[in-house]
DNA sequence: ATATTTAGTTTTGACTCAGAACTATAAAGT
DNA sequence: ACTTTATAGTTCTGAGTCAAAACTAAATAT
């Protein structure tokens, strides 16, 4: 269905000309439903005709995966990191990259990062590496030979829900991240939010329980405190009084056990109440949350949905929550769309 | 000083000679900085070129303005409404604009409202006012033969500020109006964020104070039950066991008055969690505080800072906060700029 | 077999833009 | 006082884009 968007048909033959020619485009048979005249000649992107990378680094480990043009994994790989050195890393880096691309000719390398990053390129601040003040991007890509960029990684996971995840229809919507920390990405006419404070993870003391815990830092009931899985886990273990991990505290939840279930509602309700004040605030027509504690959504859904109705009002409609994976690899589907980004806006910046 | 941004000089004077042929641009003379070669011949918008009529409805008063093209105010009146049908609330409209225009020639019409507005044009909800479902941009225009747009109150306040106000140098700010309510807008890469739900009121029971007073709804230190400027003069008069007004409550804090001062200082503190809350979800370049209740945002300004220290992360970067002035009549100039927008994108609908 | 309907391409004319050529107006040099 | 130089601003020109019209292609309907 050659759908032309406001477009006449004589600009969509003349601007899908050079993209047939170029390999982008391809005609993908015919589709008649039924009515008289000529078949419709089907297009579609070729998304297989350009590679990317997308890495995201942790404090520990580098995650790397080969995308095609949609940002679909077709292969990935991880590797341990012992020496946060940039230069051992950004090595690491060079032969992850060598090794998920298979030989194939890659088009871009992204990277996310969870940090302080500017201008796509510079590492300002990310303390859980210890580094800042690094022009990663241009030592990447003279370490690689590829086009490479660097952002934050919540932005680039951001950016994956925009262009081809759940939020690709929406104007306006909201990502939150579950895991070891509270993450928090927003789209708003059509284009992401973010400003210099961005990735200093805004999010993590968010006061969401006014009876909660205390935090290291001293907040009661913020985010760090309730909703984190490190203190999921501990508040249900010190409620057993035996060792829980994350995976553990969830499926005693599931099973009915009462402590777990009270510390998973209550962060659950925590979770629904910054829903609450995300919509207030910004009315998403979606919201999208993943990363790897994304389970606690699944099993703690009522008590979202009462911590939501606690802090909005009754007449408000609240948008589609969905829920996505916990598998880590998705982070490398967000910082491939940084390279796909600049890829089809032009922007690559050039290597050697 | 005619900057030519991102034009060509043969662009500019193709696309500004029929604007000054039309009037709305004028040469103002010519500058040149002790530098050799013919002096700019200077541009500037002819203001005065074109009128527009602003109104806000309240649940007993209209207040009217007419401005020029910049949205500054050249002539204001209000009137009481006693009966709130519809019928004799826009003739009282048709009156007003009537009087504000003074034989002049008015362009458009914008009318701001609290409450559920749709396209500019349909009143969805109005609870104040008791309407519902009323096509009052049409019914307005029919019955002053001006081209007439409506709009959520705060929608238009934030228009104006974003156009001609402390906003228009950023890509993204906040807005939060104090007074009897309190208000919020935002504005988000360039553009105003709304959707179906705004006109509700959906920061009105937003959380503040977890130890503070209930609010008629139940909700503990809501800013309903903190913030709103009824709520504050009760507070105040309950402690002294003697009537206070709002203003009464200001002056007591101001002179040091120690119960006055705490009922204060617990609005501004949660005035400052909001104001936190904002920041750290839609990172704003500037932060707009205006109302009728804007004085509290004076007299409580340390309170403020140290509410938005509590909920912020100790390295993020507050964006500059202002005050604007408690005149009712600021809220014409944003309904007013709903019909310059309107004429500047040549959408002002058409009348009869 | 011909007509009709829908899809898609090529042609055409209107329009926009940047750059070149040109005109206007100042200060600086002789 | 006249010429030169620098800067501002207009008009002209050629490239590019677009929608509409004319035309070609491929299906069903009669």
């Amino acid at each position: 269905m050659a759908r032309r968007l406001q477009l006449s048909p004589g600009s969509l033959s003349r601007l899908t000309a050079p993209l047939i020619a170029g390999g982008l485009l391809r005609e993908v048979g015919e589709h008649n439903d039924g009515r008289v005249g000529r078949p419709t000649r089907l297009l579609d992107m070729d998304v297989d005709a350009k590679h990317f990378v997308g890495m995201k680094l942790r404090g520990n480990e580098i995650i790397a995966a080969r995308t095609n043009l949609r940002g679909e994994i077709q292969q990935h790989r991880s590797v341990q990191i012992h020496d946060r050195s940039p230069k051992t890393v950004i090595g690491q880096i060079a032969d992850l990259a060598k090794q998920v691309s298979e030989g194939l000719d890659i088009d871009g390398l992204g990277i996310g990062i969870g940090g302080l990053i500017r201008d796509r390129e510079y590492v300002v601040d990310a303390r859980f590496l210890g580094w800042s003040d690094l022009p990663l991007a241009r030592l990447v890509g003279e370490a690689t030979g590829i086009p490479t960029l660097v952002d934050n990684d919540l932005v680039a996971f951001t950016e994956y829900e925009h262009w081809f995840g759940e939020g690709r229809e929406d104007d306006r919507f909201a990502v939150v991240t579950l895991g070891v920390g509270t993450g928090f990405g927003l789209v708003a006419n059509g284009a992401i939010v973010t400003g210099d404070d961005y990735g200093i993870g805004l999010v993590g003391h968010w006061p969401l329980d006014p009876t909660g815990p205390l935090c290291f830092a001293g907040h009661r009931g913020c985010a760090t405190s309730v909703l984190n899985s490190d203190a999921i886990a501990r508040h249900v273990a010190e409620a057993l009084n035996r060792p829980v991990d994350f995976e553990g505290a969830l499926d005693l939840a599931a099973d009915g056990n009462p402590a777990a279930r009270r510390v998973i509602d209550d962060a659950g309700r925590g979770l629904g109440r910054l829903l609450a004040a995300i919509c207030n605030l910004t009315l998403p027509q979606r919201i999208i949350i993943a990363g790897e504690g994304v389970r606690l959504a699944y099993i703690a859904s009522e008590a979202i949905h009462a911590g939501i109705a606690a802090d909005r009002d009754p007449r408000a409609t609240t948008p589609p929550i969905v829920l996505g994976t916990k598998d880590n690899v998705d982070w490398c589907r967000g910082a491939a769309v940084l390279a796909i980004q600049a890829y089809v806006h032009g922007k690559l910046p050039v290597v050697g």
